[in-house]
DNA sequence: CTATATTCCTAACAAGCGCTCGTTAGGGTG
DNA sequence: CACCCTAACGAGCGCTTGTTAGGAATATAG
Protein backbone atom coordinates (compact mmCIF):
# COMPACT_ATOMS: atom_id res chain seq x y z
CA UNK A 1 0.00 0.00 0.00
CA UNK A 2 2.72 2.36 0.79
CA UNK A 3 4.57 0.68 -2.28
CA UNK A 4 2.66 2.10 -4.51
CA UNK A 5 2.88 5.28 -5.97
CA UNK A 6 -0.23 7.22 -4.19
CA UNK A 7 -1.70 10.50 -5.84
CA UNK A 8 -0.66 12.35 -3.11
CA UNK A 9 3.17 11.40 -4.27
CA UNK A 10 1.78 11.92 -8.04
CA UNK A 11 0.74 16.02 -6.94
CA UNK A 12 3.55 16.53 -5.09
CA UNK A 13 6.03 15.89 -8.31
CA UNK A 14 3.73 17.46 -10.26
CA UNK A 15 3.80 20.63 -7.98
CA UNK A 16 6.98 20.82 -7.37
CA UNK A 17 7.35 20.57 -11.54
CA UNK A 18 5.40 23.38 -12.20
CA UNK A 19 6.42 25.42 -9.07
CA UNK A 20 9.92 24.94 -10.16
CA UNK A 21 8.75 25.78 -14.08
CA UNK A 22 6.42 28.83 -13.15
CA UNK A 23 6.76 30.04 -9.94
CA UNK A 24 4.33 29.39 -7.16
CA UNK A 25 1.99 32.17 -7.76
CA UNK A 26 1.86 31.48 -11.34
CA UNK A 27 0.90 27.81 -10.93
CA UNK A 28 -2.99 27.38 -9.89
CA UNK A 29 -4.03 24.74 -8.01
CA UNK A 30 -6.34 23.02 -11.09
CA UNK A 31 -2.67 23.88 -13.02
CA UNK A 32 -1.39 20.74 -10.42
CA UNK A 33 -4.83 18.88 -10.85
CA UNK A 34 -5.22 18.91 -14.51
CA UNK A 35 -1.49 17.53 -14.47
CA UNK A 36 -2.45 14.87 -12.53
CA UNK A 37 -5.68 13.81 -14.00
CA UNK A 38 -7.90 15.04 -11.00
CA UNK A 39 -10.32 18.35 -10.67
CA UNK A 40 -8.89 20.91 -8.79
CA UNK A 41 -10.86 20.56 -5.58
CA UNK A 42 -10.17 16.83 -5.40
CA UNK A 43 -6.38 17.91 -4.19
CA UNK A 44 -7.87 19.18 -0.65
CA UNK A 45 -8.49 15.61 -0.10
CA UNK A 46 -4.88 15.64 0.46
CA UNK A 47 -3.68 18.69 1.12
CA UNK A 48 -5.37 20.93 3.59
CA UNK A 49 -4.11 23.93 1.57
CA UNK A 50 -1.80 25.46 -1.17
CA UNK A 51 0.71 26.06 1.09
CA UNK A 52 0.74 22.62 2.47
CA UNK A 53 1.29 21.04 -1.01
CA UNK A 54 4.51 24.28 -1.03
CA UNK A 55 5.57 22.92 2.60
CA UNK A 56 5.46 18.93 0.92
CA UNK A 57 7.90 19.57 -1.34
CA UNK A 58 9.83 21.96 0.29
CA UNK A 59 10.37 19.87 3.65
CA UNK A 60 11.23 17.17 1.35
CA UNK A 61 13.92 18.19 -0.20
CA UNK A 62 15.50 19.60 2.90
CA UNK A 63 15.65 16.01 4.66
CA UNK A 64 17.25 15.05 1.83
CA UNK A 65 19.91 17.21 2.04
CA UNK A 66 20.27 17.19 5.67
CA UNK A 67 19.92 12.75 4.71
CA UNK A 68 22.88 13.40 2.28
CA UNK A 69 25.34 15.98 4.28
CA UNK A 70 24.95 14.48 8.10
CA UNK A 71 27.03 11.54 7.65
CA UNK A 72 29.59 13.04 5.87
CA UNK A 73 30.24 15.84 8.16
CA UNK A 74 30.22 13.69 11.21
CA UNK A 75 32.21 11.23 9.85
CA UNK A 76 35.97 10.92 11.31
CA UNK A 77 38.48 12.32 7.85
CA UNK A 78 41.36 14.65 6.86
CA UNK A 79 38.79 18.26 6.28
CA UNK A 80 39.89 18.44 2.83
CA UNK A 81 38.34 15.25 2.03
CA UNK A 82 35.06 15.63 4.09
CA UNK A 83 34.49 19.16 1.85
CA UNK A 84 34.86 17.68 -1.29
CA UNK A 85 32.51 14.88 -0.38
CA UNK A 86 29.95 17.17 1.25
CA UNK A 87 30.35 18.85 -2.02
CA UNK A 88 29.27 15.55 -4.51
CA UNK A 89 26.82 15.15 -1.71
CA UNK A 90 24.82 18.42 -2.16
CA UNK A 91 25.07 18.13 -5.14
CA UNK A 92 23.71 14.89 -5.47
CA UNK A 93 20.30 15.78 -4.01
CA UNK A 94 20.11 18.52 -6.06
CA UNK A 95 20.95 16.66 -9.55
CA UNK A 96 18.66 13.91 -8.13
CA UNK A 97 15.33 15.78 -7.81
CA UNK A 98 16.11 18.88 -9.87
CA UNK A 99 12.53 20.44 -9.47
CA UNK A 100 12.62 20.22 -5.68
CA UNK A 101 15.58 21.40 -5.41
CA UNK A 102 14.89 24.47 -7.50
CA UNK A 103 11.75 24.80 -5.11
CA UNK A 104 13.61 24.50 -1.76
CA UNK A 105 15.71 27.14 -2.99
CA UNK A 106 13.75 29.68 -4.35
CA UNK A 107 10.06 29.19 -4.01
CA UNK A 108 10.49 28.12 -0.36
CA UNK A 109 9.91 32.11 1.13
CA UNK A 110 6.47 32.46 -0.55
CA UNK A 111 5.40 29.52 2.29
CA UNK A 112 3.41 30.82 4.95
CA UNK A 113 4.80 32.76 8.08
CA UNK A 114 5.13 29.76 10.22
CA UNK A 115 7.07 27.27 7.62
CA UNK A 116 8.86 30.24 6.52
CA UNK A 117 10.03 30.13 9.52
CA UNK A 118 10.47 26.46 10.07
CA UNK A 119 12.97 26.69 6.93
CA UNK A 120 15.11 29.56 8.04
CA UNK A 121 15.54 27.58 11.00
CA UNK A 122 16.52 24.79 8.91
CA UNK A 123 18.64 26.46 6.49
CA UNK A 124 20.34 28.26 9.62
CA UNK A 125 21.37 24.15 10.81
CA UNK A 126 22.75 23.36 6.98
CA UNK A 127 24.39 26.05 6.55
CA UNK A 128 25.84 25.50 9.96
CA UNK A 129 27.27 21.75 8.86
CA UNK A 130 29.03 23.93 6.19
CA UNK A 131 30.46 26.49 8.90
CA UNK A 132 31.63 24.23 11.21
CA UNK A 133 33.78 22.04 8.37
CA UNK A 134 35.22 25.31 6.98
CA UNK A 135 36.01 26.26 11.05
CA UNK A 136 37.75 23.32 11.28
CA UNK A 137 39.86 23.72 8.26
CA UNK A 138 40.93 27.24 8.98
CA UNK A 139 41.83 26.01 12.37
CA UNK A 140 43.89 23.59 11.00
CA UNK A 141 45.25 25.64 8.62
CA UNK A 142 44.62 23.73 5.53
CA UNK A 143 42.20 26.46 4.44
CA UNK A 144 43.50 29.76 3.29
CA UNK A 145 40.48 32.25 4.13
CA UNK A 146 39.65 33.30 7.51
CA UNK A 147 35.72 34.02 7.47
CA UNK A 148 34.35 30.50 7.87
CA UNK A 149 30.42 32.38 6.95
CA UNK A 150 31.50 34.02 3.82
CA UNK A 151 33.43 30.70 2.20
CA UNK A 152 30.12 28.64 3.64
CA UNK A 153 28.16 30.80 1.49
CA UNK A 154 30.48 31.12 -1.34
CA UNK A 155 30.24 27.50 -1.73
CA UNK A 156 26.53 26.66 -1.18
CA UNK A 157 25.92 29.83 -3.90
CA UNK A 158 28.16 27.71 -6.26
CA UNK A 159 26.51 24.33 -5.43
CA UNK A 160 22.65 25.87 -4.91
CA UNK A 161 22.32 27.74 -8.26
CA UNK A 162 23.32 24.62 -10.65
CA UNK A 163 19.88 23.96 -11.08
CA UNK A 164 19.52 27.04 -13.00
CA UNK A 165 22.52 25.13 -15.96
CA UNK A 166 22.94 21.67 -15.00
CA UNK A 167 20.95 19.29 -17.48
CA UNK A 168 20.97 15.39 -16.44
CA UNK A 169 20.42 14.80 -20.34
CA UNK A 170 23.52 17.55 -21.07
CA UNK A 171 27.12 16.37 -21.34
CA UNK A 172 28.27 15.97 -17.90
CA UNK A 173 26.80 13.17 -15.60
CA UNK A 174 26.10 14.24 -11.91
CA UNK A 175 29.58 12.76 -10.30
CA UNK A 176 31.25 14.95 -12.95
CA UNK A 177 29.59 17.86 -12.53
CA UNK A 178 30.42 17.25 -8.61
CA UNK A 179 34.04 16.41 -9.13
CA UNK A 180 34.44 19.59 -10.93
CA UNK A 181 32.33 21.24 -8.81
CA UNK A 182 35.05 20.82 -5.52
CA UNK A 183 38.02 21.39 -7.77
CA UNK A 184 37.08 24.75 -8.63
CA UNK A 185 36.04 25.88 -5.09
CA UNK A 186 38.71 24.02 -3.13
CA UNK A 187 41.73 24.66 -5.52
CA UNK A 188 40.48 27.79 -7.62
CA UNK A 189 40.18 28.28 -11.22
CA UNK A 190 43.88 29.64 -11.27
CA UNK A 191 46.92 27.55 -12.22
CA UNK A 192 48.63 25.95 -8.87
CA UNK A 193 52.15 25.64 -10.59
CA UNK A 194 53.03 28.54 -13.41
CA UNK B 1 13.38 68.31 -16.37
CA UNK B 2 15.06 65.03 -16.06
CA UNK B 3 17.43 66.13 -13.34
CA UNK B 4 14.45 65.65 -11.12
CA UNK B 5 13.25 62.09 -9.81
CA UNK B 6 9.70 61.49 -11.83
CA UNK B 7 7.08 59.78 -10.52
CA UNK B 8 7.86 56.71 -13.47
CA UNK B 9 11.25 56.36 -11.94
CA UNK B 10 9.68 55.86 -8.31
CA UNK B 11 7.51 53.80 -9.28
CA UNK B 12 10.30 51.23 -10.75
CA UNK B 13 12.41 51.72 -7.66
CA UNK B 14 9.15 50.77 -5.72
CA UNK B 15 8.49 47.92 -8.15
CA UNK B 16 11.93 46.80 -7.66
CA UNK B 17 12.30 46.75 -3.85
CA UNK B 18 8.51 44.31 -3.96
CA UNK B 19 9.33 42.05 -6.71
CA UNK B 20 12.37 41.71 -5.16
CA UNK B 21 11.08 40.80 -1.00
CA UNK B 22 7.75 39.40 -2.41
CA UNK B 23 8.27 38.72 -6.16
CA UNK B 24 6.39 39.45 -9.16
CA UNK B 25 3.22 37.38 -8.90
CA UNK B 26 2.59 37.94 -5.01
CA UNK B 27 3.04 42.03 -5.53
CA UNK B 28 -0.11 43.78 -6.94
CA UNK B 29 -0.30 47.03 -9.07
CA UNK B 30 -2.09 48.22 -5.89
CA UNK B 31 1.11 47.29 -3.98
CA UNK B 32 3.44 49.17 -6.25
CA UNK B 33 1.06 52.62 -6.21
CA UNK B 34 0.43 52.56 -2.78
CA UNK B 35 4.20 53.10 -1.88
CA UNK B 36 4.29 56.12 -3.92
CA UNK B 37 1.46 57.73 -2.88
CA UNK B 38 -0.73 57.25 -5.88
CA UNK B 39 -3.91 54.86 -6.64
CA UNK B 40 -3.34 51.72 -8.51
CA UNK B 41 -4.91 52.61 -11.85
CA UNK B 42 -2.85 55.63 -12.34
CA UNK B 43 0.01 53.97 -12.75
CA UNK B 44 -1.35 53.05 -16.21
CA UNK B 45 0.12 56.57 -17.20
CA UNK B 46 3.37 55.21 -16.55
CA UNK B 47 3.86 52.15 -17.50
CA UNK B 48 1.43 50.10 -20.45
CA UNK B 49 1.04 47.05 -18.29
CA UNK B 50 2.50 45.20 -14.94
CA UNK B 51 5.10 43.33 -17.34
CA UNK B 52 6.31 46.79 -18.56
CA UNK B 53 7.25 47.79 -15.05
CA UNK B 54 8.85 44.67 -14.68
CA UNK B 55 11.06 45.33 -17.85
CA UNK B 56 12.03 48.72 -16.64
CA UNK B 57 13.65 47.35 -13.80
CA UNK B 58 14.95 44.10 -15.40
CA UNK B 59 16.17 45.83 -18.45
CA UNK B 60 17.58 48.36 -16.25
CA UNK B 61 19.83 45.99 -14.40
CA UNK B 62 20.51 44.50 -17.46
CA UNK B 63 22.20 47.56 -18.71
CA UNK B 64 24.35 48.09 -15.81
CA UNK B 65 26.09 44.94 -15.88
CA UNK B 66 27.24 45.62 -19.54
CA UNK B 67 28.41 49.03 -18.74
CA UNK B 68 30.20 48.07 -15.87
CA UNK B 69 31.72 44.56 -17.63
CA UNK B 70 32.22 45.66 -21.45
CA UNK B 71 35.04 47.91 -20.43
CA UNK B 72 36.85 45.56 -18.53
CA UNK B 73 36.77 42.90 -21.05
CA UNK B 74 37.83 44.54 -23.58
CA UNK B 75 40.49 45.93 -21.93
CA UNK B 76 44.29 44.90 -22.83
CA UNK B 77 45.53 43.56 -19.73
CA UNK B 78 46.92 40.21 -18.08
CA UNK B 79 44.00 38.00 -18.08
CA UNK B 80 44.43 37.04 -14.58
CA UNK B 81 43.88 40.86 -13.76
CA UNK B 82 41.15 41.30 -16.14
CA UNK B 83 38.95 38.57 -14.70
CA UNK B 84 39.52 39.96 -11.04
CA UNK B 85 38.23 43.56 -12.10
CA UNK B 86 35.70 41.40 -13.78
CA UNK B 87 34.59 39.71 -10.46
CA UNK B 88 34.79 43.34 -8.48
CA UNK B 89 32.58 45.11 -11.43
CA UNK B 90 29.81 42.54 -11.39
CA UNK B 91 29.70 42.88 -7.61
CA UNK B 92 29.53 46.18 -7.71
CA UNK B 93 26.36 46.13 -9.99
CA UNK B 94 24.97 43.70 -7.74
CA UNK B 95 25.47 45.91 -4.87
CA UNK B 96 24.72 49.19 -5.53
CA UNK B 97 21.11 48.24 -6.49
CA UNK B 98 20.71 44.84 -4.50
CA UNK B 99 16.68 45.01 -5.07
CA UNK B 100 17.33 45.34 -9.02
CA UNK B 101 20.19 43.19 -8.84
CA UNK B 102 17.92 40.79 -7.50
CA UNK B 103 14.78 41.20 -10.07
CA UNK B 104 17.33 40.60 -12.73
CA UNK B 105 18.62 37.26 -11.58
CA UNK B 106 15.56 35.71 -10.42
CA UNK B 107 12.06 37.43 -11.53
CA UNK B 108 13.35 38.42 -14.99
CA UNK B 109 11.38 35.12 -16.07
CA UNK B 110 8.00 35.85 -15.31
CA UNK B 111 8.21 38.94 -17.83
CA UNK B 112 5.98 37.87 -21.53
CA UNK B 113 7.25 35.63 -24.10
CA UNK B 114 8.57 38.57 -25.72
CA UNK B 115 10.64 40.35 -23.34
CA UNK B 116 11.60 36.95 -21.75
CA UNK B 117 13.45 35.71 -24.99
CA UNK B 118 15.41 39.18 -25.45
CA UNK B 119 16.54 38.79 -21.69
CA UNK B 120 17.88 35.41 -22.35
CA UNK B 121 20.07 36.67 -25.18
CA UNK B 122 21.04 39.40 -23.50
CA UNK B 123 22.26 36.96 -20.30
CA UNK B 124 23.57 34.73 -23.10
CA UNK B 125 25.80 37.82 -24.45
CA UNK B 126 26.68 38.94 -21.17
CA UNK B 127 28.36 35.07 -20.22
CA UNK B 128 29.72 35.17 -23.68
CA UNK B 129 31.34 38.25 -22.24
CA UNK B 130 33.19 36.06 -18.93
CA UNK B 131 33.23 32.62 -21.52
CA UNK B 132 35.71 34.89 -23.67
CA UNK B 133 37.83 35.69 -21.04
CA UNK B 134 38.30 32.71 -19.41
CA UNK B 135 38.75 30.86 -22.78
CA UNK B 136 41.66 33.76 -22.66
CA UNK B 137 42.76 32.21 -19.46
CA UNK B 138 43.46 28.67 -20.34
CA UNK B 139 44.89 29.48 -23.55
CA UNK B 140 47.12 31.64 -21.85
CA UNK B 141 47.95 28.36 -19.63
CA UNK B 142 46.93 30.54 -16.50
CA UNK B 143 43.48 28.47 -15.65
CA UNK B 144 43.21 25.03 -14.47
CA UNK B 145 40.13 24.49 -15.58
CA UNK B 146 39.53 22.92 -19.39
CA UNK B 147 35.79 23.35 -19.82
CA UNK B 148 34.94 27.50 -20.21
CA UNK B 149 31.21 27.33 -20.26
CA UNK B 150 31.20 25.39 -16.68
CA UNK B 151 33.79 27.82 -15.33
CA UNK B 152 31.90 30.72 -16.31
CA UNK B 153 28.65 29.80 -14.93
CA UNK B 154 30.38 28.66 -11.70
CA UNK B 155 31.69 32.02 -11.14
CA UNK B 156 28.63 33.84 -11.79
CA UNK B 157 26.81 31.79 -9.83
CA UNK B 158 28.91 32.60 -6.99
CA UNK B 159 28.61 36.71 -7.89
CA UNK B 160 24.90 36.33 -8.76
CA UNK B 161 23.20 34.87 -5.46
CA UNK B 162 25.48 37.22 -3.39
CA UNK B 163 22.07 39.24 -3.18
CA UNK B 164 20.78 36.27 -1.15
CA UNK B 165 23.63 37.00 1.48
CA UNK B 166 25.19 40.42 1.07
CA UNK B 167 23.77 43.57 2.97
CA UNK B 168 25.43 46.77 2.74
CA UNK B 169 25.06 47.20 6.40
CA UNK B 170 26.74 44.73 6.93
CA UNK B 171 30.26 44.21 8.33
CA UNK B 172 32.27 43.91 5.19
CA UNK B 173 31.82 46.81 2.18
CA UNK B 174 30.93 46.18 -1.56
CA UNK B 175 34.88 46.06 -2.48
CA UNK B 176 36.03 44.09 0.23
CA UNK B 177 33.40 41.53 -0.93
CA UNK B 178 34.54 41.80 -4.36
CA UNK B 179 38.20 41.28 -3.74
CA UNK B 180 37.94 38.49 -1.17
CA UNK B 181 35.21 36.73 -3.96
CA UNK B 182 38.37 37.09 -6.58
CA UNK B 183 40.28 35.30 -4.05
CA UNK B 184 37.88 32.50 -3.69
CA UNK B 185 37.26 32.16 -7.10
CA UNK B 186 40.84 32.57 -8.89
CA UNK B 187 42.78 30.65 -5.97
CA UNK B 188 40.18 28.28 -3.83
CA UNK B 189 39.79 28.60 -0.58
CA UNK B 190 41.92 26.00 -0.07
CA UNK B 191 45.66 26.91 1.24
CA UNK B 192 48.60 27.26 -1.59
CA UNK B 193 51.30 26.45 0.47
CA UNK B 194 50.92 23.58 2.55
C1' DC C 1 -4.46 84.21 -19.10
C1' DT C 2 -5.52 80.70 -21.96
C1' DA C 3 -4.75 76.30 -24.14
C1' DT C 4 -2.80 71.95 -23.93
C1' DA C 5 -0.80 67.91 -21.84
C1' DT C 6 0.09 65.31 -18.23
C1' DT C 7 -0.98 63.09 -14.09
C1' DC C 8 -4.09 61.19 -11.06
C1' DC C 9 -8.66 59.61 -9.13
C1' DT C 10 -12.80 56.97 -8.97
C1' DA C 11 -15.37 53.30 -10.46
C1' DA C 12 -15.94 49.49 -12.73
C1' DC C 13 -14.84 45.32 -15.47
C1' DA C 14 -13.93 40.37 -16.60
C1' DA C 15 -11.12 36.77 -15.36
C1' DG C 16 -9.02 33.92 -12.36
C1' DC C 17 -7.78 32.75 -7.76
C1' DG C 18 -7.88 29.48 -3.39
C1' DC C 19 -11.03 27.08 -1.29
C1' DT C 20 -15.70 24.97 0.41
C1' DC C 21 -19.58 22.35 -0.15
C1' DG C 22 -23.10 18.77 -1.00
C1' DT C 23 -22.92 14.85 -3.42
C1' DT C 24 -21.53 10.38 -5.41
C1' DA C 25 -19.22 6.16 -6.89
C1' DG C 26 -16.68 2.23 -5.39
C1' DG C 27 -14.59 -0.85 -2.21
C1' DG C 28 -13.89 -3.11 1.95
C1' DT C 29 -15.99 -4.63 6.48
C1' DG C 30 -19.51 -6.06 9.93
C1' DC D 1 -27.49 -6.32 3.24
C1' DA D 2 -26.23 -2.07 5.59
C1' DC D 3 -22.47 0.65 6.88
C1' DC D 4 -18.64 3.70 6.57
C1' DC D 5 -14.58 5.54 4.33
C1' DT D 6 -11.91 7.55 0.80
C1' DA D 7 -11.34 9.98 -3.44
C1' DA D 8 -13.24 12.59 -6.59
C1' DC D 9 -16.67 15.65 -8.88
C1' DG D 10 -18.37 20.11 -10.23
C1' DA D 11 -20.65 24.16 -8.99
C1' DG D 12 -19.87 28.22 -7.01
C1' DC D 13 -18.49 31.60 -3.12
C1' DG D 14 -15.91 35.63 -1.88
C1' DC D 15 -12.12 37.99 -3.17
C1' DT D 16 -8.17 39.86 -5.73
C1' DT D 17 -6.13 40.57 -9.92
C1' DG D 18 -4.59 43.49 -14.11
C1' DT D 19 -6.64 46.65 -16.78
C1' DT D 20 -9.74 50.35 -18.69
C1' DA D 21 -12.70 54.58 -19.14
C1' DG D 22 -14.13 59.21 -18.08
C1' DG D 23 -13.39 63.03 -15.84
C1' DA D 24 -11.01 66.16 -12.46
C1' DA D 25 -6.89 68.36 -11.15
C1' DT D 26 -2.45 70.02 -11.89
C1' DA D 27 1.44 71.53 -14.42
C1' DT D 28 3.41 73.33 -18.67
C1' DA D 29 3.68 76.21 -22.77
C1' DG D 30 2.41 80.02 -25.76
Amino acid sequence: MSLTVTKKDEARQAAAKLFCEQGYHATSVRDIAERIGIQGGSLYSHFASKDELLWAVVSDAADRFFASLRPVAEADAPILNKLRKAVIAHIEVVTNDLDAAAVYIVEWRHLGDERRQEVTKLRDEYEALWRDMVEQGIRDRVLAATDAASVSRFILSSLNYLFTWYRPDGPMTAEEVGSMMADYILDGIKRRTV
